[in-house]
DNA sequence: TTGAAAGCGATACCAG
DNA sequence: CTGGTATCGCTTTCAA
């Protein structure tokens, strides 16, 4: 069985009869070529099965890149990969293809892969941060490959960031357990320090001052503990001597984790998650909505506006969220002498 | 705001005060470079702020490609991604990064994208095919890229596949359901027309005829019509007369759409879905699970070994699956009388 | 409209 | 152990 050789532009070009150049005019867009003579290199190269390579295209010095990296905690959380699936689309619409690395949430993790990525000199970088410092990259800022944060702003760097309208959103929740009657509402996160909590911390405390209620410790569970079993942690929140009649939920971990402690209880509290998932619906829970797959196509839209011209002035970008109603953010506090 | 040059190897070659074969070799593994040298070399890489391009790498004939692509529906599907989430983790472990590339599960797409993928010269492909007909990447593999399909083998092309055992899946499930007593065992999918569907049918009709059931059209409903919600069909198979007191769903999309239709029912058919999902504990779901994550590791590491050695035998290997009793495919059949 | 020659960044071959 | 030289596949001047 023998291996074949791959067929290259020289091969196109001497079975077509043309110079190399001429070849590669008729694959570079709007460069001028004889109809005929296209016509021949074409037929040629279908007969070799010819497949320009993009890697000796992007080799020449300031050459377009055609691929974008994105780094991500990991692939299995369903909030990463609606916003992959955003960018993968936009790109793609575009004729750009997409490099996921992973890092497993891990700070180490995140500047390993972004070598990686960098070393197939991606035309533009986008990230979900996990590390507080993201200046490791302000050298390949300089050397003009754009890079984008998403859901969280990067931190050190010069950067363009999508995120989300957390406090608002916040807001919003708190606001709603307020208005049917809550006092004590609970707001349970892990990891909790990081941007999108600490945002959203404070919207629930801004809430709860404007609804004339003071903010109390014994309402917040701001874990940092990977390993903390969201349930067991409201468990433990509600066997307390006044418990909660209300928790939100700040993302969608910690919401699977509370629904798992309701599940058995003859009058849960009222459950409003952050982030939405596929099963939301027939599980009846009210949550903070957003768009994760926008998220993800706006910021490849940027990359690709910002691979063009690098020398822009970068922006931050905030996206709306929305508070859906299902019925588990609705229920009202339990009468306390049930 | 000046965009300076990125550093080459002759740069650090020039800075080193040796040749660029010799910094070559220290990024080389296993090539004998001075402890000395080596040392100036780095130092003078880690001035420059160099980093070896792989492009360049990639480019020479046979050059070790470190990109593996992968061809799959779309993103959002939880079984797509954690297929992704397997191949990506595996490949990074061993340097290699991964290109993902959607189809929007059209078969035009996956020619598009492949052809998109080879472009960018990956060293192996892999996919979930979609289309019925993989010969348009025989060229492709002659030239010695191996193809690796998952979840379903690929049609008119010599590749490797990773795919489940379906029939004996369904064949668990229905049998499980026989022993509870049903008679009446509908079995729900869309699309129909798909290797894995077509397996799980067939072993769907062997249980039952083992059973002593005959298998009855009325009872299946074989779609393929992405347009068709599956609570609307659900409802419609429970609305005729002698309704079925099981349901077998054939995959995650036709489960949660089950769930939707048998939501408000005073006395649910018992229900047991094809693949897990992440909140079918907490919904009480019996389904056949299986290991997607796996599927994809077992993928990756096969590509990686045919990329070592393209001439090998093909294979096709086949993991299992298990039956999870969570309730919901316990339920007895609704006395008939009642 | 077409072609010749140089070069992108790194590696392999063969000497030293 | 180290260094020249050709080369991978394509694109960009600059001429013709």
């Amino acid at each position: 069985m023998s291996v074949q050789q791959r067929a290259t532009l020289d091969d196109v070009a001497r079975l077509a009869g043309v110079s190399p150049k001429t070849v590669s005019r008729v694959y570079a867009q709007r460069e001028k070529v004889s109809p005929d003579t296209a016509e021949r290199v074409l037929s040629a190269a279908k007969r070799l099965r010819f497949r320009p390579n993009s890697l000796a295209r992007s080799l020449r010095r300031g050459g377009v890149s055609t691929t974008v990296g994105f780094i991500m905690g990991e692939l299995r959380n369903p909030f990463y990969y609606t916003v992959a699936s955003g960018i993968e689309k936009a790109l793609a619409a575009q004729g750009f293809t997409l490099i996921v690395a992973t890092t497993d949430d891990s700070v180490e993790g995140e500047e390993r892969v972004a070598d990686t990525l960098l070393a197939q000199r991606v035309g533009a970088l986008l990230l979900i941060p996990v590390s507080d410092d993201q200046s490791y990259l302000d050298g390949e800022r300089q050397l003009g490959t754009p890079v984008i944060a998403i859901d969280r702003p990067a931190r050190n760097l010069v950067a363009d960031a999508i995120v989300l309208e957390n406090r608002r959103g916040a807001v919003e929740a708190t606001t709603a357990l307020i208005a049917g009657g809550h006092r004590r509402i609970a707001y349970v996160c892990n990891p909790a320090s990081v941007y999108t909590q600490t945002e959203r911390v404070r919207g629930y405390r801004e809430a709860l001052i404007a609804g004339g209620i003071d903010p109390d410790p014994r309402w917040e569970r701001l874990l940092d503990d990977p390993t903390a079993p969201a349930d067991a942690v409201i468990r433990e929140l509600l066997d307390q001597p006044d418990p909660p009649t209300a928790i939100i939920a700040g993302n969608n971990r910690v919401c699977v984790g509370a629904l798992r402690a309701l599940r058995d209880l003859a009058s849960p509290p009222a459950l409003i998650g952050f982030d939405d998932f596929e099963t939301a619906d027939v599980l009846g829970v009210t949550v903070v909505g957003h768009d994760p797959a926008e998220m993800g196509r706006r910021a490849a839209l940027l990359a690709i506006e910002r691979m063009a011209d690098p020398t822009a002035f970068t922006t931050q970008i905030e996206l709306p969220t929305r508070l859906i109603p299902r019925g588990s953010g609705e229920r009202p506090p339990a009468t306390e002498t049930a």
